[in-house]
RNA sequence: GGUGGAGUGGCUGAGUGGUUGAAAGCGGCGGUCUUGAAAACCGUUGUACCGCAAGGUACCGUGGGUUCAAAUCCUACCUCCACCGCCA
């Protein structure tokens, strides 16, 4: 969320900013409910504080056997119209906070400006090497080798779910475990938390409200499905005031992330590579407003980290102010290269969110002197398995149609070199 | 799911419908003392909003209600604890 007073002081760049993102915000209307806003609470304000000065004028008439009966009288009035303005102030918070919890995040000034075609690649890492033979896609070796299913998937879930069997849903495993392992040492704490929230969180991190068509949602109990870790995990400290040297907070997770995809078709659909539910290990940072930008590069070394011990070749791109999503303030896709595809596919996408959370979540930390203040919050896939499966199933695959392990995962597959 | 109990400041814990933002203790911070530390003693110690400021307002699980006035009464909901039922 955008704080009110940014809104009020610099319109015209709000007003840009968001024009940038693809996702202009109706400013006006937010200044002029802001002004309503204000003016009410004074009006509000200056009657309860006649209200409580006679409040306490009641005991001592009182005492003193003086009547009471007038002030009463007038009180009974004074204290309609501050209900009356209070309900007035209800409607107007609750038309503001609309506005504002609508409103995209600021992009960093070192985003580049313009759409998708604006995005740079900031580096390389290892080198696409084309192999002699032909590369099958990953859903064509994966069936061939009965370790991915999706016909399966689609008979007991639905088109968009697939089965991983044998090797395959070991090989899953594996990675889970070995990218936990990784983000462990460095640091990070691991968790495992609920896929299943409510409202209040999804508002948090800023899946709702203006996503909610693009989630499951469990109409019964008013609960959602969560599309990414990052909502429970960001939220494991909304409405908490932390004590600063607990600063930077970093905490690893697995979890499964559901997603309706609502009208996703097209030749990027096949395969593993854009269905309902996948698995993701998520990062997600916690740190001081002074080092999250500092902290954004660190998590996508860390990302990183993970595709260079298992030898894939990737690169970082650093996404324009169009393609950034909602949230975020600046954010680094890693990306690798698909023979199956024949495109680059996002392997993970590492966000500082600035403020803009911790202030739907109202998560702050306080410095040994001086006022609580909002955290800045980070996070990014470390990795996406519906990706790195197909990665790895391409990437590793032999000619004669077996898929090898990679070194690091080895131990995690029990010893196999090899599937098929 | 059923029955009973409970939800007050960082924690423990008082609180009669009317200066109670809220006693007390602990903890935290600052200071005195000390070579240093501990102990002792003194002081201080919630958040947000409105306002240029002075100052004002709100908040005692959450929402609604009663009242001139609600932490205190009523009501619904939420959460926690105990027991029963069910269960991986």
């Amino acid at each position: 969320m955008l704080d009110i007073r940014l809104v009020r002081e610099n319109p015209e760049m709000v007003k840009e900013a968001s024009t940038l993102k693809r996702d202009p915000v109706d400013v006006d209307s937010i200044l002029e409910l802001d002004s309503q806003r204000r003016a009410i609470i004074a009006e509000a304000d200056e009657l309860k504080s006649e209200r409580n000065a006679v409040s306490a004028e009641i005991p001592k008439r009182k005492k003193a056997g003086e009547p009471v009966e007038d002030i009463f009288e007038r009180m009974r009035e004074v204290g309609e119209s501050i209900s009356g303005l209070d309900d007035k102030l209800r409607e107007i918070d609750e038309e503001l906070s609309g506005l504002l919890l609508k409103a995209p995040n600021i992009p960093h000034e070192s985003v580049p400006v313009g759409d998708e075609s604006a995005n740079q690649v900031v580096r390389e890492w290892g080198k696409v090497t084309k192999p002699e033979f032909e590369v099958k896609p990953h859903w064509e070796i994966g069936e061939s080798l009965g370790v991915l299913d999706l016909t399966a998937g689609a008979k007991i879930s639905g088109s968009g779910f697939y089965v991983l069997k044998g090797a395959g849903a070991r090989l899953q495993r594996a990675l889970i475990s070995f990218m936990l392992d990784i983000h462990a040492s460095d640091g990070f704490t691991e968790i495992a938390p609920p896929f299943v929230v409510n409202s209040a969180s999804m508002t948090g991190t800023g899946q709702l409200p203006k996503l909610a068509d693009d989630m499951y949602h469990i109409d019964k109990d008013d609960l959602w499905l969560i599309p990414t870790g990052e909502v429970p995990v960001t939220n494991l400290h909304r409405e908490e005031i932390l004590a600063s040297d607990t600063l930077p907070v970093s905490y690893a997770a697995y979890t499964p992330c559901f997603r309706r995809e609502a009208g996703a078709a097209g030749k990027d659909t096949r395969g593993m590579i854009r269905v309902h539910q996948f698995d993701k290990v998520e990062m997600v940072k916690l740190v001081h407003p002074d080092s999250s930008y500092d902290e954004l590069e660190v998590l996508v070394g860390q990302a990183e980290k993970v595709l260079q011990a298992l030898e894939i070749p990737y690169r970082v791109l650093l996404l324009a102010t169009g393609d950034l999503s909602f949230a975020a303030s600046k954010t680094y896709d890693l990306e690798l290269w698909s023979a199956g595809v024949a495109n680059w596919l996002e392997i993970s996408s590492i966000s500082n969110f600035e403020d803009f959370q911790a202030r739907r979540m109202n998560t702050r930390f306080r410095e040994t002197k001086g006022k609580p203040q909002f955290v800045h919050t980070l996070n990014g896939s470390g990795l996406a398995l519906a990706r790195l499966i197909p990665a790895i199933m391409e990437n590793y695959q032999t000619a004669d149609g077996k898929i090898n392990i990679p070194k690091a995962l080895q131990p995690y597959m029990g010893g196999m070199i090899q599937i098929g």
